[in-house]
DNA sequence: CAATTGTTTATCCAACCGGGAAATAACAGT
DNA sequence: ACTGTTATTTCCCGGTTGGATAAACAATTG
């Protein structure tokens, strides 16, 4: 690992067309989903030629698969950091925290839940690789810290499986339909105080124990 | 109920098939989106020839605006009937008889909210139209029974705007995600019981006041 | 500078797309 | 049985799709 710094001017280039193929490739299909998605879509909206997608990516497969690699790597990686720096802290601000950085990262990216949401719609092989490679290692870690949190009676009783879920979708699907809410409810996620207000809401709703009670 | 009796032997052959691709579109516009989705697909599927389409509802748009203006007609009218049968009873149990009904309906009736979810990835005339003809008057009709849970303390303050939106999306998003949730955490929604546990869950947490503890 | 390598551009193709025209079939009223 | 209407089937079109190819170009290296 580690390396390669240098880098070659030749390869400079390269590098900024594969990323903004995979920005753009992330874009669209998360909003059309995979077969809605033409690779000369993704290419116009990246900027460059759609024959470079079959020179950096193979396919339109591959190209998804690495978008949705790069997108989902950096989620776990930012929610594991903030339960690592939580690590000390009582298991319901460890939650909560999780919870607070859960909800603003499906704010910042909406094309992440958008993608899982639109490959969860039907069985595919790109599904079964999202649930192996990064869906279920989050969840087998974020269950584990539920349970206590119902012994202690900070957290509602019930599947502690279920209870993830829920949490996560309140999370994530509402920021998903972030476009229909600010239409029907007057609710504007790209406020950073509407997003502030859901993630209180998400933390008092499913943590009502003890501790850092807002009203 | 009511009306058209005879039905002429031509129509109701007709009636079949119009039937049937209302059904098979929504199946498909459900898991790949509307420019995933082709008529010839749908056709297929409703096992007709592709151009009985054009005859039948004139294009795409409009045969996905039918598809869609069907099941959601259909669960408003549940919807609204659920609170009319409990129009007598409290607040709380009111409300709670409306979440029933909603996770009952999204469990058996997924592609509903697989179709919103699909819509509102972007911007788009059939996201307008959804809105304006189901989604707003739903929300106006349920945001008024909030209000009051809240200031009797049985539902958690804050936005009810929000509240509200927290409550649909953690029932139907829960479900939209369903072939997901089956294989991260082993919980089957095809199974009833997982789906009353589902709204149990959804009652406890999102009205905690007084009345029909579970726990 | 010349050779090599990495990158971009310009086409091409078979399959599929939404939509429509025309021919055909099933029926109803007379 | 004839006639007009409605429903279905067959056939076709211009345009787009995912994917592949080779030629053109730029940069690095000896």
């Amino acid at each position: 690992m580690a390396g390669a710094r240098p880098a070659r001017k030749q390869q400079q280039r390269s590098i900024r067309t594969r990323q903004k193929l995979l920005d753009a490739a992330l874009e669209a299909f998360s909003e059309n989903g995979f077969k809605g998605t033409s690779t000369r879509d993704i290419a116009e909206r990246a900027g460059v030629h759609h024959p470079l997608i079959t020179y950096h990516f193979k396919n339109k497969e591959e190209l998804w698969r690495a978008a949705a690699d790069k997108v989902f790597s950096e989620f776990s990686a930012a929610l594991l950091e903030a339960r690592r720096d939580a690590a000390k802290q009582t298991p319901r601000a460890r939650m909560a925290s999780m919870i607070r950085t859960y909800v603003r990262y499906a704010a910042r990216k909406p094309a992440l839940h958008k993608l899982m949401l639109q490959e969860s719609s039907r069985a595919s092989s790109r599904l079964d690789w999202l649930i192996e490679m990064h869906l279920r290692p989050v969840f087998e870690v974020v269950v584990q810290e539920i349970r206590p949190l119902q012994e202690k009676g900070i957290a509602p009783d019930g599947d502690p499986a279920l209870l993830f879920n829920l949490i996560r979708v309140a999370s994530g699907g509402t920021l998903a339909l972030a476009l229909e809410i600010k239409d029907t409810s007057g609710i504007d996620f790209e406020r950073s105080e509407n997003v502030e207000a859901l993630a209180d809401m998400i933390v008092e709703v499913f943590l009502p124990g003890a501790e850092s009670g807002t009203a």
